[in-house]
DNA sequence: TCACCTTTGAAGGAG
DNA sequence: CTCCTTCAAAGGTGA
C-alpha cells in the first residue's frame, strides 16, 4: 500500500480532538510547546480519520518509500525523502519528531526537540533544514556530523538518536572525532563513537508520551509505573479509530526511523541497558506460575491508581469493576470510547468492548502474530479458561480494586485480530484477553 | 548512582 | 512457526 506521504487532509485532526490539554499540563515536562507551531512532518502524519481508511494497511506494510528489504528502490534514496528528510548534515537543526504535534501538552517531542525546534513551521512539504533539524534534537550537535556506520546516507540524525553519554556510557562521546584517542580496543571505539540510536516508539509509547502529562495532571501520581498502568487501560479503552492513529504515527515512524537508519537494528541496542534482572521467574517455578514477573511494586501502584481515579472519574465505578467484564461487553461496541479519554480521563473503565479490535491494527505481518498469538492460540478459543485465567490473575496480582488488571482484560492487539472475526468475538476477547496476560 | 517498576508493541533470536 | 527476551518512555523508589 502505499500511504501518501504528503497527504495533508485533515491535518491536525487528532491533535486537536484529543489534546485539549495544553501544555500547562506539562507541569513536569519542561517542554515548551508552542501551541501553535505545526510540525513539519504533519503532512506525514496526519492522522485524520480519513486518513486511516480502516482497511488500511496493517502496520507491517510498509507503505511507500520504505521496503529496504525488498530492496525497493525508493527507500532510503534521499531524493524520496527530501521533501521530508533533506537533512544535509551540515544543516542540521532540530526536528521535532514527527509526534512532537502530537504531543503537545508534553512539549517534549518524541525526539526531544530543543525549545527551538519548532521554529519553522514546515510548510507542508518544504522542509528542507529544517527536517534535519528535527532529527537531531537528541544529540549533541558534534555528534550530529558523523553519520558512523549506520546512518542514514544523508547523514541525518535521526531524533531518535541519543548519545552514549546521556544514557550509559558516558564518555564516549567524542564521536565527533574520528581519532577519538581512545586506545581501547577498535570496537569499544566504534561503540563509543557511534550514537546510540534507540527504537522507534510504538503505538503504546506514542500514546503514553502524548498522555501521560494529562494524567500526570489529573492525578497527583507521579511514579510512572503507576501513570503507566492507568495509561495501558487507557489504551485498551480508546477507540479502534484512535488507537489506529497511533498505530499510524508508530508505523511511520518505524519507517522514517528505517529510512534515517537503514543499517540499524534494535538489537544494536540490546544490552545498554543494563540487564534486568527481573528474572524471579525462572527461578521461582511456582510464583512463575501467577505472576511471571512477580510484580512486587504492583500493590503500591494501583493504589494509586484508585486515588487518581476516584476524584476524576466521579463515577469511579467506571473502575470497571472487575468481574464485570460483562458489564463491560454490555456496553456497545465501541467507538464511543472515543470520548472516554477526555471525558473520563481517568476512569479505569475495563474497556471492554471498546477494544473492539483493530481489524487493521497492527497485525504485522509476521509480528503480529508474534505476541498475540502465543497468547491467543494457548487461550483463545476457550472462554472457559478466561475464568480461570482470572482466578490466577487475581491470585497474581494484587489487583486492588476492583478492578481486574486491566492489563488482563488487554488483549493485547494481536489477540484482537481473531476477535475481529466477529462482533461476537468481543464478547469473548475480555475473557480472552485475560487469558493472555495470566498466560503470559 | 542506577536498576527497577509499569505498560504495550516491535523486533530479533532461539528452538 | 512459536516462544522468549529486550528495548522504547518516564519518574519515583529502593538498594
Amino acid at each position: 500500500m502505499k500511504w501518501p506521504l504528503l497527504d495533508v487532509p485533515g491535518t491536525a485532526t487528532l491533535k486537536d480532538s484529543r489534546s485539549p490539554t495544553p501544555g500547562h499540563l506539562s507541569n513536569k515536562v519542561p517542554v515548551v510547546q508552542h501551541p501553535h507551531h505545526v510540525h513539519p512532518l504533519t503532512p506525514l502524519i496526519t492522522y485524520s480519520n480519513e486518513h486511516f481508511s480502516p482497511g488500511t494497511p496493517p502496520s507491517h506494510l510498509s507503505p511507500e518509500i520504505l521496503d529496504p528489504k525488498t530492496g525497493i528502490p525508493r527507500t532510503p534514496h534521499p531524493s524520496e525523502l527530501s521533501p521530508y528528510y533533506p537533512l544535509s548534515p551540515g544543516a542540521v537543526g532540530q526536528i521535532p519528531h514527527p509526534l512532537g504535534w502530537l504531543v503537545p501538552q508534553q512539549g517534549q517531542h518524541m525526539y526531544s526537540i530543543p525549545p527551538g525546534g519548532f521554529r519553522h513551521p514546515y510548510p507542508a512539504l518544504a522542509m528542507n533544514a529544517s527536517m534535519s533539524s528535527l532529527v537531531s534534537s537528541r544529540f549533541s550537535p558534534h555528534m550530529v556530523p558523523h553519520p558512523p556506520h549506520g546512518l542514514h546516507q544523508t547523514g541525518i540524525p535521526h531524533p531518535a538518536i541519543v548519545s552514549h553519554a546521556i544514557k550509559q556510557e558516558p564518555s564516549g562521546d567524542n564521536a565527533g572525532n574520528s581519532t577519538h584517542g581512545s586506545p581501547s580496543v577498535p570496537v569499544k571505539k566504534e561503540e563509543e563513537k557511534r550514537p546510540h540510536i534507540k527504537k522507534p516508539l510504538n503505538a503504546f509509547m506514542l500514546y503514553m508520551k502524548e498522555m501521560r502529562a494529562k494524567v500526570v495532571a489529573e492525578c497527583t501520581l507521579k511514579e510512572s509505573a503507576a501513570i503507566n498502568q492507568i495509561l495501558g487501560r487507557r489504551w485498551h479503552s480508546l477507540s479502534r479509530e484512535e488507537q489506529a492513529k497511533y498505530y499510524e504515527l508508530a508505523r511511520k515512524e518505524r519507517q522514517l526511523h528505517s529510512q534515517l537508519y537503514p543499517g540499524w537494528s534494535a538489537r544494536d541496542n540490546y544490552g545498554k541497558r543494563k540487564k534486568r534482572k527481573r528474572d524471579n521467574k525462572p527461578d521461582s517455578p511456582q510464583e512463575s506460575n501467577f505472576s511471571p514477573q512477580l510484580k512486587k511494586q504492583c500493590v503500591p501502584y494501583l493504589p494509586s491508581e484508585k486515588m487518581c481515579d476516584s476524584p476524576t472519574s466521579s463515577h469511579g465505578s467506571m473502575l470497571d469493576s472487575p468481574a464485570t467484564p460483562s458489564a463491560a461487553l454490555a456496553s456497545p461496541a465501541a467507538p464511543a470510547a472515543t470520548h472516554s479519554e477526555q471525558a473520563q480521563p481517568l476512569s479505569l473503565t475495563t474497556k471492554p468492548e471498546g477494544r473492539t479490535h483493530h481489524p487493521h491494527f497492527p497485525l504485522p505481518g509476521k509480528a503480529s502474530g508474534s505476541s498475540s498469538t502465543s497468547s491467543s492460540t494457548s487461550t483463545a478459543s476457550h472462554p472457559n479458561i478466561s475464568l480461570h485465567s482470572q482466578s490466577a490473575a487475581l491470585l497474581s496480582r494484587p489487583i486492588p480494586f476492583t478492578t481486574l488488571p486491566p492489563s488482563l482484560l488487554s488483549p493485547s492487539s494481536p489477540f484482537h485480530q481473531a476477535a475481529l472475526h466477529s462482533h461476537h468475538a468481543l464478547l469473548q476477547t475480555q475473557p480472552l484477553s485475560l487469558v493472555t496476560k495470566s498466560v503470559e
